[in-house]
DNA sequence: CGATCAGTTTATCAATCGATAAATAACGGA
DNA sequence: TCCGTTATTTATCGATTGATAAACTGATCG
């Protein structure tokens, strides 16, 4: 009982942001072996009329990526993990609640996976991008925090960047558990914070640069 | 320049053999979609015989399954992991050593990704499973070494065992950094042995029970 | 009101998929 | 050595896929 969806001749721009949007959603459902007939189905068009605004499926495939990935990056996070005027704790709180709400998504998080898994280098680039603009600023705080020489002096350790994935692996699995097993994963912030809390106590162990 | 692999009529016990233990590797990298025809030519056979021996793709997908998550259940572990003439640290490190040697492998961890993602209850199923099997009785051990009442007492909390999670995540995400994102992870029990120290060193904070 | 441009649909192709039936040939027993 | 069982291959079907070309139609302008 809806409308006869009759409704044709979009501006190409209406349009095209939504085939992205509705793709984004598709995608990270279904994976990128998602056909493209069923896409068409939920916009209510033809099939056809996806490649008047993409030239392959690759095309909106990598389309996808952009939308979800680059657009989503906050550039504030890396000011705000270096804002000495307020304690590392708060600062790292309010970093990973911020950066939990834009990643722990259904589309991010399945989009990434499906990424990874069909060999696309997206993941790698990202995660370099990760490391070079978080990780490197936490330890760099982190060793600031407990008196120890900056990495300029004693250059950072792998264990130093292990204890960080760890925390940050602890973060992200909330998201594959919730969107990938499908598991009820509840009171996010709460969780969060736990995982802050077990990372402090923990991690002072493994600094280097005394 | 390969022999002519003109070998034929294998015993069907054999024969049944190779194509799950070549399908196990074959499913772990292209996913569930992955071509009958493709790989039949990996086995050296003809696509048609596959169904010989399964009677649909589903059904070998299925029996993949069994082979890669329950055959490699370690019913020990559960001892092991209650085995009080150890330190619990001891036992914390011996069981993640040993269970990280079992998951993390290419084709565990991809197919487990693969499996969550296609919408298959087996992960939830398995994670069950853990959850009973490990998570509570580590909850149980940890009470006991920091004089906590235990679970009978005072009933399991939802930070406790987040808190597990988090480590499990920690070390899980070793396998998705290296068989997913294509990442260099070295040193593995290192890394294991680093992740129990922050966690053990963390988590009393959030044990209940007092 | 008619003409033109462009957004959209219809029709269809060529390749590929899982699956089936019939023909072939390898191995063991008499 | 021959024969019969059956493991294996050849040939092929029907459905589905991404993609293309041509026909259609709605909106804007004169």
């Amino acid at each position: 009982m809806k409308t006869p969806e009759a409704r044709r001749r979009l501006s190409p721009d209406l349009r095209e942001q939504e085939i992205v949007r509705e793709a984004v959603k598709f995608f990270a459902e279904f994976g990128f072996e998602g056909q493209t007939r069923e896409l068409a189905k939920r916009l209510g068009i033809t099939q056809p009329l996806l490649y008047r605004y993409f030239p392959t499926k690759d095309a909106l495939v990598e389309r996808v990526y952009q939308e979800v990935f680059l657009r989503r990056w906050n550039p504030f996070w890396e000011e705000l993990l270096q804002d000495r005027s307020k304690p590392l704790g708060e600062r790292l709180t309010e970093f990973y609640r911020d950066y939990s709400q834009v990643i722990l998504t259904y589309e991010w998080v399945r989009l990434f996976m499906f990424s990874g898994l069909k060999g696309l280098d997206f993941n790698t680039r990202y995660l370099d991008l990760l490391r070079q603009r978080v990780f490197d600023l936490i330890i760099n705080e982190l060793r600031l925090a407990h008196s120890r020489k900056p990495p300029d002096e004693v250059p950072i350790t792998t264990m130093e960047i292990e204890a960080v994935w760890g925390l940050h692996a602890a973060i992200f699995y909330l998201g594959v558990r919730k969107f990938i097993y499908n598991m009820p994963v509840e009171n996010i912030n709460s969780i969060v914070d736990l995982e802050l809390r077990i990372f402090l106590d923990g991690v002072p162990g493994t600094l280097a640069g005394r």
